[in-house]
DNA sequence: CGACCCGAATTGTCCGGACATATTGCGGAG
DNA sequence: CTCCGCAATATGTCCGGACAATTCGGGTCG
């Protein structure tokens, strides 16, 4: 537990995870000046190089803005209900804020239809999961997702449990993968009557839909789910930072 | 023209450029490797930091795949009619892809559903803009877009014109400021007759509206925009990249 | 022939330094 | 008092080097 034991992971990752502690923890209050990187390099211990890294990741996250000559301040931390994604470990922490319920629905193979509306091959074969989002256990329900899993991780799919993670971050603890990059398409429809049922709206009502891939960091599709939400009750919100 | 003049902008963005050339010409087919860091450096004269700084970017685009130990490779290519978005420069190139025509429609104050529907503030006061943007001009209409700006930027706004460029970048061009933060909120609502009308679709059809805000360098809004897609003709794309 | 090991190749992490460029506040000139 | 310019400060760009972690091929040994 002294200097001689790095607890984990690149040194970048700590320097980011105490900055990001501390602002949540509002030792920093919105607009509220950072430390210079030198003084962070100072307390830190490490480089230029090391804290600027860390920087970096914080601002891909939304969590601070940066000015040549004027420093760094905290930026403006989003409201509730917006599900700010801009990284996977936002993405992450979003399905950690809510609660997922679902049950295993056996094996299904895309038909060409599927294929071209989930931008996926026709004719693949995966294991269907079927559950409900929530934001509180048996409130009103934020999404119906189908999520498809790639048939090698059979195994460990038993294994599966609901409940505030994602099934995509369980199974890589699981297998042992690790993660590589998300892609995702988002596209408006007018809800059919499982999602009508599964939601409590109208049918034809309007549906934002999502569907996410997720690789490991060998490319190879380890699950992609397809989530419709309700167009009143949902918004999807992200940022872009320059450069 | 020679070596010692440095055409523009940081080195990084010069070697990035060349490689996303590059591979846009075909170069470098979807899964080839690209040349390792130190023969990138060998070819541009720069340092390692200054390669890896240019593949950061092609990473974040999409472009590059990268792996330690086993090398940088290209990527899926995105298939048409996707957006793919990760960065302000991404952003601004989808809207160079596509037309934009508009009119001058006057000053408008925001209602307090207005600004709730768009989370601006209420009362705020902008000139807007109404338009619609197609692929190729005259084809089918891909959103209609309304663009409130900034009112501190009226004496610019008589300058914009319709085209290949978004308002945005002719404003920034124009009145001097840099892109700062880009935000957008993603949701799914019914056609008004309004939309059905300059969309060409029914009412109550499925939309995809995106609202997004651009700020300058300094936190200010300097225009947002309000588009809404027909949601059976328009898919929104992206990727996040892990690390 | 197959399983294993080792080493070359490649990207990731990290250091210390240097100069460039933008911002901001201060003080002096008018 | 106002405006201008300068200097201090902070982040951006860039260098050269070093070592770590991972991948992958090839060679060795059973």
């Amino acid at each position: 537990m002294n200097s001689t034991t790095p607890p984990a992971g690149p040194r970048y990752l700590q320097v980011a995870d105490d900055l990001r502690a501390a602002i949540a923890a509002g030792h920093y209050a919105e607009g509220a000046q950072l430390p210079t990187e030198s003084a962070l390099c100072d307390r830190h211990g490490v480089s230029r190089f090391t804290v600027r890294e860390a920087l970096r990741r914080l601002q891909a996250e939304g969590l601070i803005r940066r000015r040549r000559g004027s420093g760094t301040v905290v930026d403006t931390v989003g409201s509730v209900l917006r599900q700010p994604l801009s990284d996977v470990a936002e993405l992450l922490q979003y399905a950690a804020d809510s609660e997922f319920d679902f049950e295993r629905r056996g094996m299904v193979t895309l038909s060409s239809a599927q294929a071209a509306d989930f931008a996926m091959a026709a004719g693949s074969r995966w294991i269907l999961l079927s559950g409900i989002r929530r934001m509180t256990p048996g409130g009103v329900p934020l999404a119906v997702t189908d999520v498809h899993v790639n048939p090698a991780l059979e195994p460990h799919v038993a294994a599966l449990q609901p409940g505030r993670q994602t099934l995509f971050a369980q199974l890589g603890l699981a297998a042992g993968f690790r993660i590589g990059r998300v892609e995702q398409d988002i596209r408006a429809l007018a809800a059919g009557s499982r999602e009508a049922a599964a939601l409590g709206i109208a049918r034809r009502a309007p549906l934002l839909r999502i569907v996410r891939s997720y690789r490991d960091d060998s490319g190879r599709i380890v699950l992609f789910s397809v989530s419709s939400h309700p167009g009143d009750r949902f918004t999807y919100s992200m940022h872009i930072d320059p450069a």
